[in-house]
DNA sequence: GCGTAACCGTGAATCGTTTCATCATTGTCG
DNA sequence: CGACAATGATGAAACGATTCACGGTTACGC
């Protein structure tokens, strides 16, 4: 069934060692035998074993890249902003989900681990410790993805949470807001955690203004539906004159909830708002949402990047940490009236 | 480095066959001796390796599905369908993208040949053919995905694309719109064709009723905004009272352009919408985006069936076509005022 | 014509696991 | 007590590619 580099040897009347060495070093070998080999290998139509390859190398050339969601967009765009970083080093990545259960995580590392492959790229769900831990003991190389460690001994690469979340607060309350609501959730997520408090740092600062924070269960479109019905509410109280949403995926659910009811409220009028990630149907919403832009595709080049440094680095020496600064995109549901 | 059965075997003071067995087939193994194996195991943390074992095996334990567009919900949702059918198979899914070229779906291909994957879960591009063929000869099963094929040597599961799009103008046809318009392209995706031959056929069928087409060169969400431009100029002369587009991205795209100039036309009064798939932003959008639904999770878990089917198989025996019928979602985009 | 170096090829060993024929041990029964 | 099963454990072969020390040719200069 399998054709195999011996059956090819045979047809081209050379050894086995000489196919391999027109597979890996064909300037080793005499044109015209490289020649004989190739047309061996056409005719059979032999396709090399990568499990017997690897078995060999000891180490296998496919990073894993593990995230909270495959559907959202913003992981998405690291997960291609690595494959093509990956590509340019001769490695292949594949993408896995944890949809935020340590529990998936912790299945797919151990999968990635009989695997032996070259490291991972991790996006951690809470209680990921235990797990990195073990990779590392057993000479998996692990860059965390998007949340940023004071930790020597893993590398990462992340986004200031906590000055974007300053970032998008000062933007209202520059803009006059005072009564500012917080969407997001579940608290354990650290980038929830990091974003509520640049938030809160950006409200204290300034007299007379306040933070509510909305508590959601995921940081997905149909929360933000769910709980817009209560930051609908607390602006027709006069509760609240602008909401910063923990990522864009609930901004535009709170948009939606504000915008779609018999008696709809204004933006930026009545209540500004702001998301985070910058995703596309950020830009593309009804009233176009202002959103702290994380760079994404670079996040995930780095963290390749990061990951190859790592190879070849001493057990004991200290790990980068790249922080990105986010930048904030205005757009018209935060430009004053 | 790298603990092998041979160090479990001898801390444990068996052979390498018992660890073996101990790992595969506990129940011939002696209770005691079980005990005393896991215990060596968990105390060099051995971890078995995935490519011996394959080498061994012949075939991996993992399907690959190649998908035209991670960022599609659509997509995703099929992967996720597939994998949990998978799972309880003993499979794993990976998951890789062709972004619609042909020359990625090649590469991936080829790499998961090398793997000798267990099979392989493939939304074709338009030219697929050739790769198709070489997989099946090679012995790797292929079930096509999301394309309705005549071929009665490749398994596929669709949704039946032309009832879609009869079924989609039908319903404006109904609600008593008669100048259409159909946003959909690049043509080469049979199911922009499929779909727009449905529409045809409706509005054959209706007196005075007429179909124009606006095309566009992907079905993302920036390309309906880029055509929603020209779609607002025909609405607003009286050349277009509905809009079907191809997908739901697509829609949502037109409806942002629809609406938010300085001057918007009114959804549905000036000019109805039906997009295509249901993803969540379509009932999210400002005005809930009426769309043909199809059996997402389903046709990832039927594929996967259809593919362990596929296992078994004569190489001469007639494949299986599986076709859903897919369902309309009315919104608020296509409510008669 | 000979020595030498450069160049090509060879083939056996190796990677870690599974399998299977075989051996050893224990227990059972007549 | 001996024959026979049943049960456990063994160890060598095999999977397919790569590597590397080594052997055979060729070409060249003297």
């Amino acid at each position: 069934m399998a054709v195999s580099v011996r059956e090819v040897a045979q047809r081209a009347g050379v050894s086995v060692g000489t196919v391999s060495n027109v597979l890996n070093r064909p300037e080793q070998v005499k044109a015209a035998t490289v020649e004989r080999v190739r047309e061996a290998i056409a005719e059979l139509g032999y396709v090399p074993n990568a499990a017997a390859r690897q078995l060999r190398a000891g180490q296998s050339t496919t990073l894993a890249l593990v995230v909270l969601d495959v559907s959202n967009p913003f992981f998405t765009d690291v997960a291609r902003g690595a494959e093509a970083r990956a590509e340019e080093a001769g490695l292949t990545v594949t993408l896995a989900n944890s949809d935020e259960s340590s529990d998936r995580e912790r299945k797919h590392l151990e999968q990635f681990e009989t695997q032996r492959v070259a490291g991972v790229l991790l996006v951690p769900t809470a209680d990921a410790g235990d797990a990195v831990a073990r990779m590392r003991e057993h000479g998996i190389p692990v860059v965390l993805v998007d949340r940023g460690t004071p930790d020597a001994t893993v590398a990462s690469v992340a986004v200031d949470d906590v000055a974007g979340g300053r970032m998008a607060a000062a933007h209202l309350l520059e803009s006059g807001r005072r009564r500012l609501a917080f969407v997001g959730g579940p608290r354990g997520i650290h980038q929830v955690a990091d974003r509520f408090e640049g938030a809160a740092q950006a409200v204290e600062a300034v007299d007379g203004a306040s933070l509510t924070r909305v508590e959601t269960d995921a940081l997905t479109l149909e929360e933000g539906m769910r709980v817009g019905a209560a930051v609908l509410k607390m602006v027709r109280a006069g509760e609240v004159d602008a909401v910063f949403a923990a990522n864009d995926l609930l901004a535009i659910g709170v948009q939606q909830a504000l915008l779609s009811g018999a008696d709809p409220v204004a933006i930026p009028c009545d209540v500004a708002l702001v998301g985070y990630d910058d995703i596309s149907f950020a830009a593309a919403a009804v009233v176009p949402i202002s959103s702290v832009r994380q760079p994404r595709r670079q996040i995930g080049s780095t963290a390749v990047d990061l990951l190859l440094a790592e190879r070849d680095k001493a057990d004991g020496a200290a790990r980068e940490h790249v922080l990105f600064q986010p930048e904030l995109v205005v757009r018209a549901s935060t430009r004053t009236p």
